[in-house]
DNA sequence: GTGGTTGCATGCAACGTTGCAATAGGGGTG
DNA sequence: CACCCCTATTGCAACGTTGCATGCAACCAC
């Protein structure tokens, strides 16, 4: 059995109340109290019960993290990063999965986890945002890559619509004309994809081009078997064949190269690919992947930041918060022009 | 704020103790009373407070999850299992990072999180099975992927010595002779690289070949740079080049691959690559990975079945169970023969 | 010496929940 | 009618912790 404040109280011959001061140095202690009072501590291996104090503060010291999927690289990555962050405040991190479920992110944000945590990280797919904030508690939440567009709550991306924009200029700019864009999702609410949509379309307008509808090909998911698939469709369809694909996200990027691959398409001699997320596969492909690489870490840390000013901020009047974070192209061997060297470590 | 069992009370015109009733079918309650109790929870739209209920319970529902990284393929994978896993036994799982190094892996033990979860998963890197033991407190632990002669806990993995020969072997069976090994980790404690080292010497053995020394490479950890790395190293070194390469994960057979292609060595032609741990990377890389696949989903499982053994029969005197898990051999592109076609579909 | 201040230590109460024991009411049995 | 049993409901206490108020002694200034 664990040992409580009582039992080293009773062991130092102190009350249970200087050993709460000891622990949590909340008050005055004499150094000669503090030496006994410590000594008992350690002789015990006293660890504070974390639901006993939780109790009393109202604050669990949890967080919840709530994504598509753990497993998927960029969120992986993403989560990896969010939970160093939380430790260097002392917090601990919770994930749940709702692969892209409406019906999961409404659970979990009504409450599964809810009443345990005391802010909510959440990266949603299926719920637009007027839907979340009538779904959400009065937890503090923060939202990942959502448009947000009535501000309901704390909101930290990449500014998508610029992100596409330059990935597509760059490849304009290696001398491509049919461009194709892979990775709408009319299925989803979050708005991400549009807006890399419209970031697409903007950059082919000023290039005096006009959006070809046959080259947006839509996807169910962000995996790289819908990348293959789409990539296959595109082929299939006939037609003049694209001479690059701006693909939504580097998983996709990377089920559009093994297609490529498939078919006898060179990477990037016959098509040029962009992708978007900075994922380490993409380092080490082949041929190693072009993307769009956000700050992650930064997006780690703003969303915490964002937490910790509500909950250590109770009666907040602060209205939600809406955080651009940095991101920059990476150009590698997916979309070098022919004739400048296939060869390069990764960056 | 949140509403209590006393506020329901207190709308509905019965007891607390009731309303707890109503809330946990614990007791015997009118069908009337349940009721008009039903209807004061979902109007005031009720939570239980895990906190008090935990204090009183001595459970939390909360189970630790300690492993290197989140963000690697394969832990991610088996991470996002664990959750569901745990979903199914409504858990929850904090997750822990110890990138490999002791100190973490001993503090993650000891305590920072011990004393609120219920039980401990942890992939241990750094130390070995005795020293997990002498950190150990009373929580109930399950050990993944270590080698623990003393069974001093639960322990699932895969059989690496078997698996490690069944890999090797199908080298051996395409043809290959000068096969290296990368991935042996003399700083590492665990015991996984030691045990597939010796599946692939014995493998060897039985071919009547003696293991070249000069083709065992360790590494210091399983990225994909340690692969890549590893690779030039092996390539620099001059004398006869190797024909094939067992990677001890997946993700050092893709940095190995990356270098091969650097290096303009044709992956499977002039060097068959295999590797261990199936992340789906491989099944989209170029080529495509052959590799050894543990089922993931069943350690999760199993993982998860001997902890609520021993959460749930406190007194256990149960000795540590050692769980060994199927695994499969799926070749793919990057070590098939010659002549058998190089298109493929993921399989 | 008196009154006030400071430093240290303590006791009580409360957070929201549930185990236990007890109570109140109703129906059946002898 | 007395008794018992069963069901429905209740009150009390406790889990381990911390906020608040208080007690107690020693110290300082006047």
């Amino acid at each position: 059995m664990r040992s409580s404040l009582k039992d080293v109280a009773a062991r130092a011959g102190v009350s249970v109340r200087t050993v709460s001061n000891v622990v949590n140095g909340s008050a005055s202690v004499s150094e000669k109290t503090r030496a006994r009072v410590q000594q008992a501590l350690d002789e015990l291996g006293y660890r504070p019960n974390l639901a006993a104090r939780s109790l009393r503060a109202g604050r669990t010291g949890l967080i919840g993290l709530v994504i598509p999927e753990i497993h998927s690289p960029y969120f992986g990555e993403l989560a990896g990063l969010l939970v160093e962050a939380a430790q260097r405040r002392s917090w601990t991190v919770i994930i749940d999965q709702t692969h892209g479920r409406a019906d999961e992110e409404r659970r979990l944000l009504k409450g599964t986890h809810a009443p345990i945590v005391d802010g909510l990280i959440i990266s949603p797919w299926a719920l637009d945002a007027s839907e979340l904030s009538e779904q959400a508690g009065p937890t503090p939440m923060v939202l990942l890559g959502e448009r947000d567009p009535r501000r309901v709550a704390d909101h930290v991306a990449v500014d998508n619509v610029l992100a596409a924009d330059e990935a597509t200029r760059h490849l304009l700019e290696t001398g491509r004309r049919r461009i194709a864009a892979i990775g709408p999702q009319p299925e989803l609410r979050n708005g991400t994809a549009e807006q890399r949509l419209a970031g697409y379309r903007r950059a082919l307008h000023r290039a005096g081009l006009t959006p070809d509808p046959a080259l947006e090909v839509p996807v169910p998911t962000l995996h790289r078997t819908a990348g293959a698939r789409a990539m296959e469709e595109l082929l299939d369809r006939g037609g003049p064949a694209p001479d690059a694909v701006f693909a939504f996200s580097d998983e996709l990027a990377l089920g559009i190269m093994r297609t490529a691959r498939d078919r006898g398409v060179r990477v990037p001699e016959d098509l040029a690919v962009v992708g978007f997320d900075d994922i380490e596969d993409g380092r080490f492909s082949n041929p190693s992947l072009t993307t769009v690489s956000p700050d992650k870490a930064q997006i780690a840390e703003r969303a915490l930041q964002c937490l910790a000013d509500r909950i250590y901020s109770p009666g907040g009047t602060v209205p939600p918060q809406r955080i651009t974070v940095p991101h920059r192209l990476v150009v590698r061997e997916s979309s070098r022009p022919a004739g400048n060297g296939s060869r390069s470590a990764a960056s």
